[in-house]
DNA sequence: CGTGAAATTGACTAAGTTCAATGGCGGTGG
DNA sequence: CCACCGCCATTGAACTTAGTCAATTTCACG
């Protein structure tokens, strides 16, 4: 994808709009691992990510890095900070290869703001955004290590499959020690076996439901 | 405040406008303690505060209120949940005696969802709850307790001489207890002194901010 | 097989909460 | 006037949760 007309939030744009678009806009590539931008860094510029993933994060003052989303394309980043004029919140970097368009937010916010179709989307995707933070609040503020590995397990264990515990573990914010001590657990408990390949066998679904919801 | 027309959410809008807008809300009044709506309410209404105190909180398993936000006039409330129609993430509840206008969120959908000033004015409604969002994110999950309280301290210090400790303590999500040890020890560090009314005479501001900074 | 990464396990540490005891202070009623 | 009550603050001790560090085992894969 390397055409602004693909991008969803602007498949409605007359031909000119797009034109104009194109005059404040700049695709770039990223390799993985490298940074987007960094927490505290000026904003300036949105970013709609149309290739790869991009992981946010927070940085604690031990230098831990605290997971908060990982985005697809194709996603809205950064209009927080633009619309705010505050600082970025939180660290982006590539996970895979990607891609990015980088627009003008100044120009973009003259030429464009008025436009319903956009402002739809914007709202749209800031209520996404919304519900992500909401919920990295709920799962990380309310939620206990063993609650949120029986979170994992009953939502997502295909996840056990396909991950190693040590990235699952960066995913949910635990070491991978406390991971393993409390997939122990749930074993001995009888609430789980594992095989294998991994694979999950949940026994107890009522007792796991039970511990986060 | 109890016309349609003075909320600056809607000020803009044409007399026909306010009226098909009466039609689909009505205000009411509540007391001081009163519950808006709770976490996991179904959604369908959008509160706009019009008077008073709105505090939003979540529970955790133990039964313990996480602090998350206090809305004063004019906030918009609860417009996640019915943009997504997702359930309300998490309880409102009035400090004070308060009054809100309750719409009805399909009805508004319809009728006025393509005026720009409104979306305009959503917009920013969404963009200042991803930042309360963020800011809770930080202070709840990256800083320390005696991080916490060193920013009450240099952003708030007022705070000590209105409120007892243990509101103080409960708006910054942390036991009394707590809250008091922290002060002793910074009274001990000899990074402030506490008078008699409670005001904080800061010593070492240096300190303090580097301990959240 | 052998090697290096991942997982497991135990001992220890750190941060904060909980629970209980104590002390201060202001208002109130006899 | 003062004894008493209730609320708040303070302090200590035990406890809980999870992270840290180190040693060991397991595992995948060339």
């Amino acid at each position: 994808m390397d055409k602004i007309r693909d991008i969803p939030l602007f498949t409605k744009l007359s031909e000119g709009s797009i034109k104009r678009l194109e005059n404040i806009s700049t695709f770039r590539r990223y390799s993985a691992d490298e940074i987007l931008f960094y927490e505290g860094d000026d904003p300036g510029t949105l970013y709609i990510l149309t290739e790869g993933v991009l992981r946010l994060f927070k940085t604690d003052p031990k230098g831990n890095e605290i997971y908060i989303h990982q985005f697809i394309p194709t996603g809205l980043v950064g209009e927080l900070a633009c619309f705010e004029n505050m600082r970025y919140p939180a660290t982006a970097r590539f996970i895979t290869r990607g891609q990015v368009l980088k627009i003008d937010f100044k120009r973009l916010e003259e030429d464009f703001f008025a436009h319903p179709d956009i402002s739809m989307e914007i709202i749209k995707s800031l209520t996404k955004k919304i519900k992500i933070l909401s919920n990295v609040i709920h799962k990380e503020m309310i939620l206990t290590s063993e609650a949120k590995v029986a979170r994992l397990i009953i939502l997502h264990g295909d996840m056990f499959e396909t991950m190693k515990n040590t990235q699952i573990a960066s995913m949910a914010n635990m070491t991978p020690e406390t991971l393993s001590r409390i997939l122990s657990k749930f074993k001995k408990l009888g609430y789980i076996t594992i095989d294998d390949n991994h694979h999950i066998d949940v026994h107890d679904e009522i007792i796991l439901r039970a511990l986060f919801e």
